[in-house]
DNA sequence: ACGCTGACTATTA
DNA sequence: CTAATAGCCAGCG
């Protein structure tokens, strides 16, 4: 049984301009975001919507995703090339400096990509949800 | 303020 | 099997 979760319903992103750095005690959809995606364990994968999921908004995989796109500057660096969409295919590898850093990040990780991707992919995601608890 | 866009996903034809 | 569509929601012009 999946226990509590929390459900805070529909998180609802704090909608914090990006504009604006958010500050740690008010932690954004894009910090928790980032923050998931930061404790993705070497040699493994997640999808975008499994992260949405995780954060309480399954239909906002495109945030996550877009959220991404932000990471890229940020200083904890966020290993978005973890981060593929739920067929395993390098969906974003097109917004990291060159499309083949991603694929070559993953395989650095001992993670075998193919056609864009990811080999074994089932056997290595990493599901949030199952694997972390809400904090 | 309105409408379009997007590193997604699940459903339907 | 593949292709198109609807739902999703924040950012930007």
């Amino acid at each position: 049984m999946p226990l509590k979760k929390s459900n805070k319903s529909k998180s609802k992103i704090s909608s914090k301009k990006l504009t604006t750095p958010p500050a740690k005690d008010d932690i954004s959809f894009f910090e928790k975001v980032y923050q998931v995606v930061r404790l993705i364990p070497k040699g493994r994968v997640t999808s975008y919507g499994a992260i949405a999921a995780y954060l309480g908004s399954k239909g906002s995989a495109r945030m996550v995703g877009w959220a991404m796109n932000a990471a890229h500057n940020l200083k904890p660096a966020v290993p978005a090339h973890r981060v593929v969409n739920s067929a395993g295919l390098l969906t974003g590898k097109f917004h990291f400096g060159s499309s083949s850093e991603m694929q070559n990040r993953l395989e650095k990780e001992k993670i075998k990509v193919e056609n864009d991707q990811v080999k074994n992919f089932k056997n290595i995601f990493w599901n949030p949800v199952e694997e972390l608890e809400y904090d």
